[in-house]
DNA sequence: CCACCTATATCGACCATCGATATACTGATC
DNA sequence: GATCAGTATATCGATGGTCGATATAGGTGG
């Protein structure tokens, strides 16, 4: 029984959409999946967590969703990316990279670099 | 008036017990200007996060403090790394790279690698 | 003496995420 | 044909980290 961490602060927003991006329209439990496929199953998304961030993210216009049929023959909500989507995405993996690399500098840093 | 970027999520902690490892002891004032510096002065710590944070750390035997004076001849707090801090520093600096991987991991990530 | 910098501290608010809980439908197993 | 596991959506209160505003006080330089 291997225990999964949480989602880091911040980054599932990013994460969502991301997947979405990579593999086309899908209904929120395959997006959840998916992410726990691709963090190696190191990670699991709540479904307390994960259907509030696709509400907001709706409310907010990068993506948007219909019902639909899984391929289980089962109902399921599918949600797709607009440009709206896109282009956050496009603004959250520069906002990413830049904070990975703040973090970064704190580790290759040394004492006489600093005044 | 360049506007400085909020801490992300998560990494305030880190980011100032791995300060008072640089530097050794100081004070919480001194803490986040450094903090500030070696982020090139792209963030900025919030006092009203910083001193909880100080606080919790404290409390947690990451840190302790006592009472002092600086080169200014002000009176202020300084802020010790524990043993039990380095501890810390060490399982939260793994726990960051593994973040950091895992998310990068989703930049990297093509479609045919899933099934 | 006044303004600015240093320095510590608390408070309410906010927001992302957690954990628990509920519902319902499908396919497989006994 | 009953039961159970897996699929799928959804809501709710709680928690925790951070923000923004606010308060206090002492030292330094103009």
């Amino acid at each position: 029984m291997k225990e999964r961490a949480d989602v880091p602060q911040g980054t599932l927003a990013l994460m969502v959409l991301k997947t979405l991006e990579l593999m086309g329209p899908m209904h929120g439990y395959g997006v959840s999946r998916r992410i726990g496929q691709i963090s190696g199953d190191l990670l699991a998304v709540n479904q307390g967590t994960l259907y509030p961030v696709l509400l907001k993210l709706e409310q907010e216009g990068a993506i948007v969703s219909d019902w639909g049929v899984t391929e289980n023959n089962r109902r399921a909500r599918f949600y797709e990316l607009t440009r709206v989507g896109r282009k956050q995405l496009e603004v959250e993996t520069r906002q990413w990279e830049q904070t990975a690399a703040l973090v970064g500098r704190f580790f290759t840093v040394k004492a006489e670099d600093l005044t």
